[in-house]
DNA sequence: CTTGACTCTGGACCTTGGTCCAGGGTTTAG
DNA sequence: CTAAACCCTGGACCAAGGTCCAGAGTCAAG
């Protein structure tokens, strides 16, 4: 285990490719890294953590830019508040997003167990639902 | 109330652009509808409906070939057997899709109700848990 | 020392889901 | 009848979030 990685070790570490660890790093989401001579770019270890943070807020659904945002706080470390705003406002968010997805499968279950699944067309009720008649 | 409307009307009644409803058209999630000599379309009162759906589909995190998945079942409207599988196929769907946005407000509950709001950063539990400590 | 694998940069290109012209023709209210 | 307000098409453009490429330099194993 290398103290120092080079840029397809960190992103083999991370899980993302090499294209998206230079485009983190232009995007500012990333710091860019100590420089050998040579040019390469060389990672502390550290860099696999902030990259896998940013994997993570990404699956919660944070942009790239309210990613920034949370890791200039926690770079900062002063603004908790700030913080925690964001989460909940994402939080409210997510949860509207469940209601909405919870009508949906109540309603794609409802028609699906009703539906006999072979007959007239016009026996089916899911056909009738998208059609516009309860799909409120 | 007409019984046939021309693009802006739809549009209007939709709650979208115009644009966007031609645009839907070349994506194939609404069907072509009938033209005037002078080549206006003419929509049927049903494509408000069918725009609604698009739209309330979208806000539920659909891509337009999820919607058009979805549409192809009032479109196909000889075979039911083939529409209810595809029902319950987007049933599935949802179901995946709610478990991945369960557990992204899970997480996010969790880090909004245990964080103290203020005070310094390292108490911040959003911070430790987005620093990779105990986000699964 | 050579060779193949790696890295650098800048910029082009991609997909999604639209949005906005330009340069025409059409409709409709007054 | 005319002017405003609409519609048509095709294509350019946008933002996000990458992904790929060319041409040139670097590194590491044998």
């Amino acid at each position: 285990m290398p103290t120092r990685l080079k840029v397809s070790q960190l992103a083999a570490r991370a899980g993302v490719g090499i294209d998206t660890v230079r485009y983190y790093e232009r995007a500012g989401l990333l710091p860019e890294p100590p420089r050998r001579p040579s040019g390469y770019r060389e990672y502390p270890l550290q860099a696999v953590d902030r990259l896998r943070f940013i994997r993570r807020a990404k699956a919660l659904g944070f942009s790239l830019d309210e990613i920034a945002g949370l890791l200039e706080l926690s770079d900062r470390r002063n603004d908790v508040k700030a913080v925690k705003r964001l989460a909940q406002s994402r939080l409210a968010d997510v949860e509207s997003k469940l209601r909405e997805l919870e009508r949906m499968r109540d309603g794609l279950r409802q028609l699906t167990e009703a539906c006999p699944g072979h007959g007239e067309a016009s026996a089916c009720p899911i056909l009738s639902a998208l059609n516009g008649e309860n799909l409120q």
